[in-house]
DNA sequence: TCTAAAAGTTGACACGTTCTAAAGTAGGCA
DNA sequence: TGCCTACTTTAGAACGTGTCAACTTTTAGA
């Protein structure tokens, strides 16, 4: 027999039901009482469900004033409404880049008394299914999923049962939204700045392409290249894991192989920290020998060594975005999936070729 | 009249009670039915309530692993239980240096089967009230608070009605456990080493005073340099907001004043990145000619370049402490409050004064 | 003026737990 | 055998809200 782990956890210590301090909280009922009304009438002013006549609206929002009566999240959603929470599935919760994404979403949904509930995948589809499993168990009114590994079949079947916003990947169904970046674009925007300062044999540092931006990324970088009739060497790819020591690592890999680039895009501006180091030790300068271009423009590349020419994207907006079309989605709205742009920002690890 | 802002969201979309595909997810009472016990029963097998014979509690088990039961926590919370979520007041979501500690938390708190409701306070008072108040509300079984400027008569007052663990300060009460760097020591240790390496004239980019940890850096900054005998001119010392930026100018306005010094403590790394920048542009080499080391050791830190002195705090084992101490408050255990020892990581950023 | 439809309102129950008080069941001792 | 204690178990009332069906009032049409 399995030992539940929680069981020897005796319940909390707030038994005390009336502190003396504390009023004891207003419910909807002394609401409806205070009012000469009842409480169905005060729910449905609460949720909009059915008209009410203007003066009792006026009267009873005056009440829920006085009083300073909230509704009881936990009653809500046992009675089947609105749990007012939002479940978030992002991959690490300590992620430099999503977590500009989770700020955009606690600021939107704050502004209209929802919370998230943050949970985290890790890059685990077992473990993501997990947590999107327990979300639905806490009644969440509303999932957004920030990339992952899950099967877009997953995330129909989820969006069957309640609202779904997911990024990173473009799908479209009823009760779903998904909004993504134009990786694939980015990487040619990066791969075209190059060009023009006259790079001929420009080196990727891949990030693993079983994420699927990753696969994007990669795709920009070949296209546009192939485009520009840049060398396009397979030894000119190398494959990492997003983090600035594999980042450290691809380089040296790179330059012990013996490839010949003079500029390098790394699919991330966390590897292209390591890759900067690893040039570094190898007494190549960043950007007089070799220029740099970083994936994501993370804050802190304003502030490198030298300052990180780095594709943009605004992540704070996929998240800001993300909670307004989950809104949208809870009023029935069908949003029309989105697509962001990237942009170029030029800073000081990239120059003209001289070589 | 006030509009309230969620007036307008009409109610979530999942009204259909029944899907054909799920079978009706399992609740107490039918365990119970099924077990030929009363509900009770199955409540007190689950929380340890009172003793419960060995072969009902066996029978139990079994069927609620049969049936794949799982209690709601809406009930339970409405019921007044326990909620299985733990509130988590940080300052920003996408903070680098707390997310690591929401991250041990995280993990922690999952291989309990608790969840944790992260709300932001931004540094500010008034918000930060709110956000517990909203934690309160959905009756979360206790609050980490992760640093913040609350008074700490609010978090005594906090942790007479629901269990309390708090970082980045001392205090001491029932019901509350404090847990909290050795911030004072951790500057110091950052002085004696530039001390060693023979530097006398050591500035300081400090903090905003209001972070109570950077009160205690600049103390132990200013004792160690004092106890050493160094120069502790008021010029050397210069206050900023712990972001990047912030340390570029503050560099900046170190250099334009005419500052003598042969080393620079910044008061996190955040800030050491900037003035590192601002240096690089007044054409001083680090560390041939300035000594820099920086505070909290970011992941980032390893990779930076050069790769940056630092002083060192597991800040992911300050977010599992802070959970296991919670666990040990919902015990009614109450742990003595911690203080966490920093640790000097010398990378090369610094080097022995030759001026 | 009468009637039908629409608008506004209400009571009662459901949601899935926990908890209290009380009842039931043994075992031990006189 | 009968009574008391200690251990188990249970019935049933909360907890605070949403929803449905039914009921009442108002409005509009003829």
């Amino acid at each position: 027999m399995m030992h539940n782990k929680s069981d020897s956890i005796p319940p909390s210590a707030n038994k005390s039901k009336h502190i003396a301090a504390h009023p004891a909280r207003a419910t909807l009922t002394m609401v409806a009482e205070r009012a000469g009304v009842s409480p169905s009438t005060v729910s449905r002013i609460l949720n909009g469900t059915a008209q009410v006549s203007e003066e009792k609206q006026a009267l009873v929002k005056s009440v829920i004033e006085e009083l300073g009566f909230r509704p009881n999240p936990a009653a809500r959603s046992l009675a089947g409404g609105r749990t007012m929470s939002i479940g978030v599935l992002t991959q690490f919760i300590d992620s430099p880049y999503y977590g500009e994404a989770l700020r955009g979403i606690e600021d939107e949904l704050h502004k209209a008394n929802y919370v998230p509930l943050f949970v985290s995948g890790h890059w685990n589809e077992a473990e993501e299914k997990n947590r999107l499993f327990m979300l639905q168990e806490r009644k969440v009114d509303g999932i957004i999923v920030l990339t992952g590994k899950l099967a877009d079949e997953t995330l129909l079947e989820m969006a069957a049962s309640v609202p779904v916003v997911i990024t990173g990947r473009r799908l479209n169904a009823p009760g779903l939204f998904s909004i993504d970046f134009d990786n694939s674009e980015g990487a040619s925007l990066a791969v075209r700045h190059l060009h023009a300062l006259g790079h001929r044999r420009v080196a990727f540092i891949s990030g693993p392409l079983d994420h699927p931006d990753a696969a994007q990324r990669l795709h920009g970088y070949r296209k546009e290249a192939r485009i520009k009739g840049m060398d396009l060497d397979e030894d000119l790819m190398i494959f990492s894991d997003y983090q600035e020591a594999g980042g450290f690592r691809a380089m040296n890999s790179l330059l012990s192989a013996g490839a010949q680039f003079t500029a390098v895009i790394a699919a991330n501006d966390q590897m292209a920290y390591g890759a900067r180091l690893a040039l570094h030790r190898s007494g190549l300068r960043v950007p007089e020998d070799v220029s740099l271009i970083g994936f994501d423009d993370l804050p802190h590349s304003a502030f490198t060594l030298p300052p990180l020419t780095s594709v943009r994207q605004s992540v704070y907006e996929i998240g800001t975005s993300a909670a307004k079309a989950m809104f949208d989605l809870l009023n029935k709205k069908n949003p029309p999936s989105r697509l962001v742009e990237a942009e170029l920002v030029v800073r000081e690890s990239t120059r003209i070729n001289r070589r």
